[in-house]
DNA sequence: TTGTACGCGTTATCAT
DNA sequence: ATGATAACGCGTACAA
């Protein structure tokens, strides 16, 4: 491997001026810039980051804590795109993104690895969080997305927002019975989105019976099938359901159809998410399109801002969320 | 930031002594090893990886170099599926997961960034390859996904045979004029696709006019719109299309819906890849299934076993795929 | 079994 | 403008 000592060697002049060169200090001569940018470049030269951070004690790197609990970890359709829109915005700033191994059992230790690998801040990515409280009470740089922490920054859609939007959108076609399929409500997401659910219809004057509000599980698809099953066999099955999560409802349009009934024509139904999916399936889902790029972004200015202590308090980011009119709504 | 001097300290012991405790070396008392980990403990030490990275010349990260050319990056179907299977592999040996940066225009710096980084192996996931050559000049361990580098390893499906299996299925459902919406040449695994459609319907005695094979780009929904409309404008068109991925079958679907026509009952469309998204849509798709798993664990583990230097030289997985009927395709 | 001392490649302080 | 030299935190010959 190359060093600076051997820049130092082939240039004749020392570490120090070559170190000066390489990080664009000022009070370097153009003779000794020019002969040293030549030397690196014929010898092959790269610096090694780890030295670099040893003496700084600046990594580059940003630790990303991902969604384990639904099984499919970075092939997530949402935090995907969440994440992918972080990097690009990270990238911007020379950031480096560090995915850590997390078999080590204990959650304990996701938090200490980090530390471990000196990384300049850390997003976590997912919506259920028992550990969170480990990163709050650290000293490490941390933004949140899709729950908000105490003491720490955080950044969501307007979750509660879109339940209502969807409510008022099912609420003007027409619709008075209208059902939800509820994520778990250990997820704050969830509990927003019902939130929203509930207020809308409340200030609608519907009195929703509570078998209407079915637990759906973590968004899978599974979970929406299965909710959508004891809502069919209600006696008074609604003309309408408000699915929290886009996957969950596929799932629900799937066992509507195998019952025999049709959507939207027997039954409307709106998701929230707007996965890739959505607009391909049918019919094309209705749903509260989740702004996956503006969180991802918006996430990454916080933490830089944090990690460049710009920020010194704490914020939430709320995201606007927007109904995207398709075709599993109609009127009644 | 408490070290190993501090441990030394609290301890009495040496700095060498406690190393060997952290790195469970042989000669050490139980004695000095209970100590020395309760003041770990008590302490709240943390390694510094860097200083272990520079002492041991070993990084325990793993470099990714990531498909750009489609735009959704990480949010890739296919390819974040494959990537997730590889973590999850290299995860059992500790390793951890850097996707750098590659924002600095020229392509030629991403591999000098891995190098800056110290990352013990590289894995390259992407279908398009114009840098691949100086990894595999390097001294750098790389592995390839989904395309073959001289000199370098490689894991990839058996495209030409699944290809083959596609014709071969359209063709025992009576089919005669089948044509093929192809991936861009530039891509092995297009191109390999392509060989087994040639190849299959060849060993049928099928004539295949050239017009029935129109080139879709790369993989996307567009791609496959644009090729779809074209075979519908042939005097006479296909009854059964093999398109090279599921995203372009996709188009090539709404495609043929929109002309009025039915799939499959008019026209058979089989994909390839198996998306998640694929058995949703209406009708399913049917498709040749990737095994997405098994293409990222293989990779871990031939990258792996070069790190540890167990394969001296390179080889090439290729991993076999199946067919997944579903309702896309009918019999003449 | 334990400890001393040096090296890993950089940055940074302080002279010159 | 340039250069010695001391950190940064850890691993490891070598000695004791």
């Amino acid at each position: 491997m190359t060093t600076i000592y051997d820049i130092a060697k082939a240039t004749e002049y020392s570490i120090t001026t070559v170190s000066k060169v390489l990080n664009n200090y000022p009070n370097v001569s153009e003779k000794a810039k020019k002969k040293v940018l030549q030397a690196v470049e014929e010898l092959g030269y790269t610096p090694n980051s780890s030295a670099r951070t040893l003496a700084t004690n600046k990594s580059w790197m940003i630790g990303v804590v991902f969604a384990e609990h639904l099984g499919v970890g970075m092939a997530h359709p949402f935090f995907s795109e969440v994440i992918e829109s972080f990097k690009k915005q990270v990238e911007l700033y020379d950031y480096d993104l560090l995915f850590v191994s997390r078999n080590m059992g204990l959650q304990k230790r996701t938090y200490k690895h980090l530390k471990h690998r000196g990384v300049d801040g850390v997003v976590v990515v997912q919506s259920l969080g028992e550990e969170a409280i480990e990163y709050s009470t650290s000293k490490l740089p941390t933004v949140f997305i899709d729950m908000p922490i105490e003491k720490s920054s955080a950044v969501y859609s307007d979750n509660k927002q879109g339940g209502m939007l969807a409510v008022d959108y099912l609420y003007g076609l027409g619709h008075r019975k209208i059902a939800h399929i509820a994520g778990r409500d250990t997820m704050f997401t969830a509990v927003e989105r019902t939130r929203g659910f509930k207020l809308a219809t409340r200030e609608k004057g519907l009195t929703i019976p509570e078998q209407y509000i079915v637990d759906g599980g973590y968004y899978s698809y599974e979970g929406g099938r299965e909710a959508m099953v004891r809502l069919l066999g209600l006696e008074a099955p609604p003309t309408a359901v408000f699915v929290a999560g886009d996957e969950m409802a596929l799932g629900a349009v799937k066992v509507i159809k195998e019952a025999g009934l049709r959507v939207p024509e027997d039954i409307s139904v709106i998701g929230f998410d707007d996965i890739p999916l959505s607009k391909h399936v049918d019919p094309p889902l209705t749903t509260i399109r989740q702004d996956k790029q503006l969180i991802g972004q918006q996430s990454a200015v916080l933490l830089l801002d944090k990690i460049n202590g710009l920020s010194k308090n704490n914020q939430d980011k709320i995201v606007p969320v927007q109904l995207i009119k398709r075709n599993s709504c109609s009127a009644l």
